[in-house]
DNA sequence: ATTGGTTTTGACAATCGTTTTCATCTAAGC
DNA sequence: GCTTAGATGAAAACGATTGTCAAAACCAAT
């Protein structure tokens, strides 16, 4: 018996998206990043696009984060620790946070009220600087 | 001119799907609550329940609850003012939760990086009691 | 009660993000 | 180079949600 590829092989495509949402540093849709590809005059597919990321998200590589009513949006995070985010909503620029006492308060609420196997999702939105003042 | 009228129309339907989420307690999607009102006799359309739920969303009368790649779940919660929630994640029951800390450190990231605007969504995810030891 | 004008309803079509399909291409091991 | 399992991408399928529009229901004023 053979043993299995432990990585995805390594394509140009998925060098590039990788790189693509490295040095944007902001979240960004598969949408949003097929279009960048596109103009810059990569030849890939929408359907590429939509499953490296999901590929580089099960493999904790990038973050996703699902707002409301649109698309998911990915993100190359600095860290692989669990952490959350602070994201502006207009251009989606986001800084990394953390908080102990808020993992805490989680655990022991979940804990009390007999809640096993927890998870959490915590993210602020709201309006960057320079999209407060600037343009949008 | 005459004025608007201030709330909308009192329709059975109205009725009927704010009473079927009241007494379910948990988070329920427009199609469960859709399929949930047809079975008991109710003739409403799918139509009808998404667009009841969105506008009791915005009155604020009912919370909605957007996971991952799920549906959108609504809730009929106890308080108006502003909570999050501890959610079965197999049966949707929920528990209301506040921290005055989380939400101070909400703020308080937010402003420290010169955002502005701010909301947050702050969701804790799990099996309760009983879905972790009964069945599913 | 009846009317009139505005809302609401609901069957159906349309949208939109995302996933599937499947035939073709290609990276990587022999 | 040759082989082949894994990767790609165009197009079709999907599923949740929203738009359309004619018919039905609400309610304030006759």
């Amino acid at each position: 018996m053979t043993l299995q590829p432990l990585y995805p092989r390594a394509t140009w495509q998925r060098t590039a998206i990788m790189s693509a949402l490295e040095n944007a540093g902001t979240f960004m849709s598969a949408q949003d990043l097929y279009e960048r590809l596109r103009s810059e005059g990569a030849r890939v597919g929408l359907t590429t696009v939509y499953r490296t990321l999901q590929s580089l998200n099960d493999r904790g590589e990038i973050d996703v984060l699902h707002v409301a009513g649109k698309e998911a949006a990915y993100r190359r995070c600095g860290t692989p620790v669990h952490h959350h985010h602070l994201v502006c909503r207009s251009c989606g620029r986001a800084e990394e946070l953390e908080s102990a006492a808020v993992e805490e308060w989680a655990r022991e609420s979940a804990q009390s009220h007999g809640f096993t196997a927890v998870t959490h999702t915590v993210e602020i939105y709201g309006l960057c600087g320079a999209c407060a003042s600037g343009g949008d």
